[in-house]
DNA sequence: TTGTAAGCGTTATCAT
DNA sequence: ATGATAACGCTTACAA
């Protein structure tokens, strides 16, 4: 058994609560005791006891962490390490512990936030994702649980503290760079379309076309899920296309796909930037490795981690802190992946 | 304020403790008191409090996972998702939460440990790495707090649990294969030399040659820190040899290592695999994404997470379950990497 | 400024 | 088979 508060207290010779009190730095508590005391914590090696302290304080400075149900797939991207290390960042600072919803469906993720909520073990949770429909959303929702979510909520917007980019322009400006280029066929390959991500990214694409005047087309929309795989269907579907009609660039939603798609125009003898331009999203470390290197829009996605932990936090310290939108920056990153098309 | 035990006793007219009992399905409580608890639970939309029931039991059903003091870098690395799926298939499996410690250098993360086993948060720890001289471990060891760790310990191997590839081997098998395919000077480029698997593959690098009887040269063994550029850099030097000395075939310890050493190699205009081979280590996903596809020794990364998980708990369940050691096979996937030297 | 005691929501021991 | 009650380690009125 680990050392107490009350030897503490008895070693110093005062009350537990004095003790207490003296881990709290109260001001009402003389100087002398608490040298006194803290001398005794030292001497015994006392470490205060969180599960007591959670029980006496319902609360537990604990973030709960949700993954999407398809846990496997978000693994694999980049963006979660990178997101995971803002959002311990943010925490740390804070003195916040993570904890990961485990589950490998979404039943069981969703099982899995019940009992962390309900079982009190979380003071708050952030939703790694955003889809459209989401059953843990509305339950967090219901129950007024403190929660952030990373990535725009597809209903109340309003309601929800969320943090995210400003997808819908990002994917504009995507598209209006390609555009000044000098691109016409402009082909838009996303990912999960119950992603609201996808959703806004599809959005800003389209509206880049209307107000440059460039024809909307159908066939040159393609949703695969979001990983390498789903880049290669993509490129195989874009080339059936007779050739005069296949496009000469691509916006590609993430740049695993885009490490795909590259790959398999390497293998149809399609070169880039020559033959076709790509410009992907998030600019992980998998944009800089690709050959050529691919020009990326940059999301931010520490930034995105860190203000989720940081904006949970604050709510969690006072309640009363309003609902909040944070957008944060994104930046074309130019590489070699994009070049003028060779005309017609 | 939530449902308590009380509020279902009351409302199934028994006491607090055999409300307790029935979620413990203790044998000694009558059916007819276990359907109408449960009854009653159901119907208040009851969930037990999990922190008054850790501090009960004094033990939370948590375990806490534990990354290098160099944690950025070692969540940029695909093995890190990967393991973390492992763990938390294994963990969840068994009804336990995973907990991370956070900190940006190996001081705080050592506190941040401190505080967790101290402060009762975790019922015991998994660390996700293993190198020379870790206080973490020390600290752990002398507590004699359970926890196991994924690779070799560096001392006490015989007293510690832990998961591992035998890396000794698969590197001994990795240089093997190459010198089968007829190369010669073949060069091991390593990684972190303060972490074990680094030693134990330079060793199984070694014993291949000698059992080949070719020559051990220190100029051929590079360490670079696990990461892209390290790669960059290790090619640059193995460049300045003379080109009859230059090796022929490269031994990567990790893929992303070898994708930095595939692209400084394209840039320099030499070519994989006619001009030199490489086999690298992971089998992530980076090495099919890379052009030409890696051939790799594949580790499962995925079965050492989740068989540590699995020995951690059974540990914690029965805490007479003697140390264990848990080789985790490991695997060579050839691909486009690796092929016989153009004799010279 | 400090001590006493109740309470946080469980579990477990001892009665009955 | 079930109920009372103490205990887990801490916090926080309320007293002194």
């Amino acid at each position: 058994m680990s050392i107490t508060i009350k030897d503490v207290a008895k070693y110093a010779n005062v009350a537990p609560s004095t003790v207490s009190r003296v881990i709290a730095n109260n001001p009402r508590i003389s100087d002398r005791t608490k040298e006194k005391v803290r001398e005794a914590m030292k001497e015994l090696g006392y470490h205060p006891n969180f599960i007591a302290r959670s029980l006496a304080n319902q609360s537990t400075q604990v973030i709960g962490l949700v993954t999407p149900g398809s846990s496997d797939v978000f693994f694999q991207n980049p963006f979660f390490p990178t997101v995971l290390r803002g959002l311990s960042e943010g925490a740390h600072e804070n003195q916040y512990a993570l904890q990961l919803v485990t589950g490998q469906n979404e039943e069981e993720i969703y099982n899995g936030v019940v009992q962390m909520v309900q079982g009190g073990r979380v003071d708050g949770v952030i939703l790694l994702y955003s889809k459209v429909e989401d059953r843990i959303l509305m339950y967090l929702r219901e129950r007024n649980f403190p929660f952030v979510m990373i990535g725009k909520p597809f209903n109340f917007v309003e309601e929800i503290t969320h943090v995210d980019n400003d997808n819908a322009q990002a994917a504009k400006d995507a598209t209006d760079f390609l555009i000044e280029l000098g691109h016409e066929r402009i082909s838009f390959i996303g990912g999960d379309e119950n992603l609201v991500v996808t959703v806004e990214r599809l959005t800003g694409y389209e509206n880049a076309l209307t107000q440059a005047s460039l024809p909307y087309r159908e066939d040159y929309i393609l949703h695969q899920s979001f990983l390498l795989e789903g880049g290669q269907d993509a490129v195989c579907e874009l080339m059936e296309l007779p050739l005069m009609e296949r496009p000469t660039a691509l916006v590609v939603a993430d740049d695993l796909m885009a490490l795909g798609v590259l790959n398999t125009l390497n293998e149809l003898g399609i070169s880039v930037p020559e033959d076709i331009s790509i410009l992907s999203f998030n600019n992980v470390l998998t944009s800089e490795m690709a050959r050529p290197p691919l020009s990326s829009v940059d999301i931010n996605i520490f930034n995105l981690g860190y203000n989720a932990s940081k904006h949970l936090i604050e709510r969690l310290k006072n309640p009363e802190v309003p609902v909040k939108r944070v957008i944060i920056e994104h930046e074309i990153v130019k590489r070699f992946s994009t070049e003028a098309p060779v005309h017609k």
